[in-house]
DNA sequence: CTCCTAGTTGACGTTAACGTTAGCTTAGTT
DNA sequence: AACTAAGCTAACGTTAACGTCAACTAGGAG
């Protein structure tokens, strides 16, 4: 196997242009981790597993959600339930957030329609050019 | 013409389950108006009009915009440009909104669709009942 | 050895978007 | 007349999500 690449915080920051700062503050309310910190220099190193982590947890606030809202879904994402009871409890909270995410597409879409209406109203008003 | 319905804060408030001092602070950073308050009790009332303005609001805030964007872009939908240049600007902010828009409703199927194929991956998994 | 760069840990600062509380007024009961 | 409900202003409080700064360390470059 070919040795995984790990990356340094300002090299993660860098990729997806957030501060070091910012990924720091996300190990501190426990949504990263950084196992494997150099045992001298404390430096945090990153692997993909952690860098496709923070791309979760960016995408989801691209799109509107809380941290808190985001743990929640990764931390679902990331279970492993035992039994029948804990994996109806999973499909239930994938299923509310189904529905939460295409309310979300829908009226996106019709925010989507108004902007192209009113956009039309002014570009048949113009002068030909 | 039939006399308008006008509405007091709580009413308002409760149309949408937000609280009345929501609204004042809209107002506040001037996003809200409420002409015709009465001139003795200073209590503030609003018309269909500032409803519609509210639900817009409230709208953008579901979608996860700020007030500063939502504010931007209503000020836009309520401008009256003047010259050609201005419907320009206005068509090229219109635009740009447009993008991010379907950026945002692409992002959100994505999600949708990871979701769906992880609760699959437990429906599956389930004894039959 | 000196300097510079990157990183680290506190800890305090900041902004948006309201919540909460106090003290006051007015309108409508009882 | 006393009380209650709804609203008002002014002002301080709160939370999320970082920004910023100080004081320190380790690893090279010259």
């Amino acid at each position: 196997m070919a040795e995984e690449k790990v990356f340094t915080i300002s090299e993660l920051a860098a990729m997806f242009d957030i501060s070091s700062r910012t990924i720091r503050y996300y190990e501190e309310i426990g949504m990263l981790t950084s196992e494997n910190r150099d045992s001298l220099t404390k430096q945090r190193s990153y692997t993909n597993r952690e860098r496709r982590r923070l791309k979760m947890i960016l995408r989801g606030k691209k799109l509107g959600f809380s941290l808190q809202e985001i743990r929640e879904m990764i931390e679902l994402y990331e279970s492993n339930p035992e039994g029948e009871a804990e994996k109806s409890m999973i499909i239930a909270f994938a299923d509310s957030k189904l529905r939460e995410i295409e309310e979300q597409i829908m009226q996106l879409q019709m925010l989507r329609e108004d902007i192209l209406t009113y956009k039309e109203k002014y570009e048949n008003s113009r002068v030909k050019s």
